[in-house]
DNA sequence: TTCATAATTATTGTATACAATTTGGGTTTG
DNA sequence: CAAACCCAAATTGTATACAATAATTATGAA
């Protein structure tokens, strides 16, 4: 994407994470186009790319608004992501070079340090967490399977994820990154997959509790 | 999407489809724009939405060519499907109502009819699967779930597919639909979700042998 | 008042002009 | 001759003006 598009696209993003832009606020086009210091042309671009990924949704009159994630939508996209990274998993147990391997247990490693950490370091945890994650992705080696991944992981719902996350999660999935690592050694593609399945299903179920807390209070 | 966006959409795909654009050919955005007479704002974002479904590449220079689809890509594309169908049918066996199984009823049924004349009426055949198909996806009902199948699912090499079944393929897809209706009927989810992904593998294995009988020819 | 409807405003859709970038070719220079 | 460079042409990226459409408000009749 262009200069100016891939900036609209990252600065509405970002008010939108940022709880700036409310679930169900209506996005104009001239007044986002103020603020990321462009015309409206990128910035349609960047909303076409939006909706694509479920960020915003558009109205049949074409009006575009923030999307309100429910409580099912939310499982519908953690169920979605649990199968295709399973599928990922999968292929790149078949796949995974030792150069890979050796780089996830790099990050696994670094992020084993991050939440031994009082308090656990959040921050570096996800950051590691993420690359651990792509070089899955990477030897899954299949474009379409990656571009899929891509929308339902870059959700402001997964996102916030781990954010809630306690000390006894943070050490279960630096558990099951272990395991994953031992099925990529073996090569065990079904072992792969029914790991990485549980590890996004629990992800879901963190979320979901971390969900309804907020709720109540 | 809008009238002359939607246009230029239907447009340039036809010509992939026809084969008048052939893959690897550069695709230059005035020269659409004339052919599909509108603008080129139009036809740009025509592009973005074909590139996002993989029927266009673009070069690191941003330069759009038709895609060019290897046999591993097109293993790849059907891999997904198969997966994202049998997830489909797994969801839909459990939320499936009458209506909707009435419905696929019917045009198994009217398959059957245009597959039982001499020759098979093939448009019939396609236009029916589809639609029984649909039904499925809809009665899934998740978005996300039916988004990501339409991208695998409108590619042209799927839909060439169908073109090389003989009268075998296309009764046995009569037979494994009843099946599927069967597993609806029963709400048996696991049924449902192994005959689809059967469904769609042998689907794939008619596109492998046409297309290696179209190399030698 | 309340409903229907027309006028007004707000917003998105498209075309076009211009800016930025990339490609390709020709020229110079070692 | 080959490589580096520069210039011209081609192509894409962005801004903006205008057109089309939808939402809102104002108006008038029952």
């Amino acid at each position: 994407m262009s200069k100016a598009s891939e900036r609209a696209y990252q600065k509405i993003r970002a008010m939108m994470l940022s709880g700036e832009l409310e679930p169900g606020a209506q996005l104009r086009e001239e007044y986002l186009a103020e603020r990321c210091g462009v015309s409206r042309t990128p910035v349609r671009e960047a909303l076409n790319r939006l909706e694509s990924e479920m960020f915003v949704v558009r109205s049949e009159s074409q009006r575009t608004f923030v999307a309100q994630w429910s409580l099912s939508d939310a499982e519908d996209a953690f169920d979605l992501r649990a199968m295709l990274e399973a599928h990922a998993a999968r292929r790149a147990a078949i796949r995974m070079d030792a150069v890979q391997y050796r780089r996830m247990k790099g990050h696994n490693d670094a992020l084993g340090e991050a939440i031994r950490k009082t308090p656990p370091d959040v921050p570096s945890f996800l950051e590691h967490n993420r690359a651990f994650h792509e070089i899955i992705i990477e030897a899954a080696d299949s474009p379409r399977l990656a571009a899929m991944l891509a929308t339902v992981t870059e959700q402001p719902v997964v996102f916030r994820t781990a954010l809630h996350y306690d000390q006894g999660s943070l050490n279960r999935s630096h558990a099951e990154h272990e395991d994953l690592l031992s099925a990529f050694e073996k090569g065990d593609a079904a072992w792969a997959g029914s790991i990485m399945a549980g590890h996004i299903q629990r992800a879901f179920h963190a979320y979901s509790e971390a969900r309804s807390q907020d709720k109540a209070a």
